[in-house]
Order: structure tokens, then C-alpha cells, then sequence
DNA sequence: ATTACATTGCGCCAATTAACGAAATGGCGA
DNA sequence: TCGCCATTTCGTTAATTGGCGCAATGTAAT
């Protein structure tokens, strides 16, 4: 690993809303839209922080119809990065911001949602 | 813990100089001329990353005459911070840089290099 | 005390990055 | 095929950050 990826890794983190997309992503898998909808960014604000996260190894998407569901990457894939994963968000529970969006994520219906 | 706590954790991490700077301290505790003498920065710019350095609790400081010793924070001050170094670091020794970066660690010398 | 010198803080500039809207892409169903 | 709609990419702007030199601080030795 060369300083380089870590770097990479690492600002991945350094963001607030990619951390609550993290701890979303802990849930369940979500599209852009209801990330969007629980964060209200602009929807290419939003695509941007996902692909960041994807070039940083965090998470992976998966097409379904004419949705894109981004979830948590597996273990199996790479085992540093679910041990990082494993070891930060857990801490983060207590967060005010994170509770929020959890209970946001419960009720959020992408077919409600996403009328642009 | 919150977002921010965590936000700040890395990004500290998220710099290559200060990530050459945490794998220095590994070796042994460096003051900052010795560190810009290896990464050939400014002073200023060495103190400064020092700084971030210990406000996301990654090393800590010594008073030791006129200098001042920077050593990567122990074990007993936050657990949480050094498992995540021990995690990461031995993951770079096979960085061109960071090689480098040690072999100058080893013949440096404050008394020779610290005359401004 | 005064000088010397390691370190830190301040102000400025260049480079990076988060944010947005608008235009391009790509898959699904009519 | 054609249009619909979720997503991505592009161009721009504002905010953040790394870099520097210089002035301020504080400690040690003469």
C-alpha cells in the first residue's frame, strides 16, 4: 500500500455527509435519490460524494431496473477497509446527526421520492 | 464520539506529508527541524502539520531545552487512535517514500541541521 | 541582561474541493 | 423507436487548505 491509497482512503472520511452516507449505508443499500432526499444536497452533489466513496473502496452499487443501489462494501472484497469500517461507524451512534438520519432512512420510499 | 471527532481524525490522515511524518515518529521522536530537514518544507508549514497532528490526537510533544520532541501518542492516552495507527502503518513500509523518508531518519542530526 | 536559536502564529497566495445547475448518459417501458 | 427518469458528467463559484516568509514567543547559554 503506498501513501498514495492512504490518502485516498482517508479523505474519503474527512467529509461529514459521506460519513452519514456511511452510517445510512449501514441500514440498508439506498439509491442516489434517497440519499439526496435524507441529506438534501443537490442530486450531483450527492453522486459525487457516492463515487468518492466508491474510488476509496467503501461502498459498491449494483444496478436494479432503472435505479442504482449503493451498499456497503463486503468483507470478503476488502478486509482492511470492513475492519476500518467495523471499528469507526459503531462510535458514531451516539451522534445527533447520524440518529436523524437513521430514522429519515426507516421512512423514506424511493417511489415517492424520486419525481425529480 | 461525534462526526466532527471523526472528521478531524482523518483529516489528518488524509495529507501525505503527515503521513510521512507519523511514519517518522514511528522510529523515534523527532523535533521539527529534523522533520523539514527530511521533507525539505518550511518550518511553518512542518509546525503546522504538527499541530493537526496532535489536535486529532495523533502525537503529542515534549519540551526538551530549546527543542521540542514530537512523539506518536501512547497507547494509555487513546486507545482508539493507536489501533488505528497500528492498523495503518505497518501497511506503508513498502513505500518507496517512506523508505526514504527512514533511511534519513537514521543520519539525521539536530546539532548539524538545526542552524536556521 | 543580552544574544542566539527552535518553535509558533499571522497574513498572503496557489491549489484543491464541495456545492450547484444544466447538459449528457443509459436503461425501461409504452 | 421514442420518451421517461435515475444517474453521471461538466463548468462555474465559494470555501478550505497547503505552502511560504516574516514577526512574535520563549528558553538557554554566554
Amino acid at each position: 500500500m503506498t501513501i498514495r491509497d492512504l490518502v485516498r482512503v482517508h479523505k474519503a472520511l474527512a467529509e461529514p455527509n459521506r460519513i452519514r452516507i456511511l452510517k445510512m449505508l449501514e441500514i440498508r443499500p439506498l439509491c442516489v435519490c434517497e440519499i439526496t432526499a435524507v441529506l438534501q444536497l443537490a442530486i450531483s452533489t450527492v453522486s459525487k460524494h457516492l463515487s468518492i466513496l466508491r474510488d476509496a473502496g467503501f461502498i459498491s452499487d449494483k444496478k436494479d431496473g432503472k435505479w442504482v443501489n449503493y451498499h456497503l462494501t463486503d468483507p470478503i472484497q476488502d478486509k482492511h477497509i470492513h475492519a476500518l469500517l467495523l471499528s469507526l461507524l459503531p462510535r458514531l451512534d451516539s451522534d445527533e446527526a447520524v440518529q436523524e438520519d437513521a430514522e429519515k432512512v426507516k421512512s423514506v420510499d424511493r417511489y415517492e421520492i424520486c419525481d425529480l
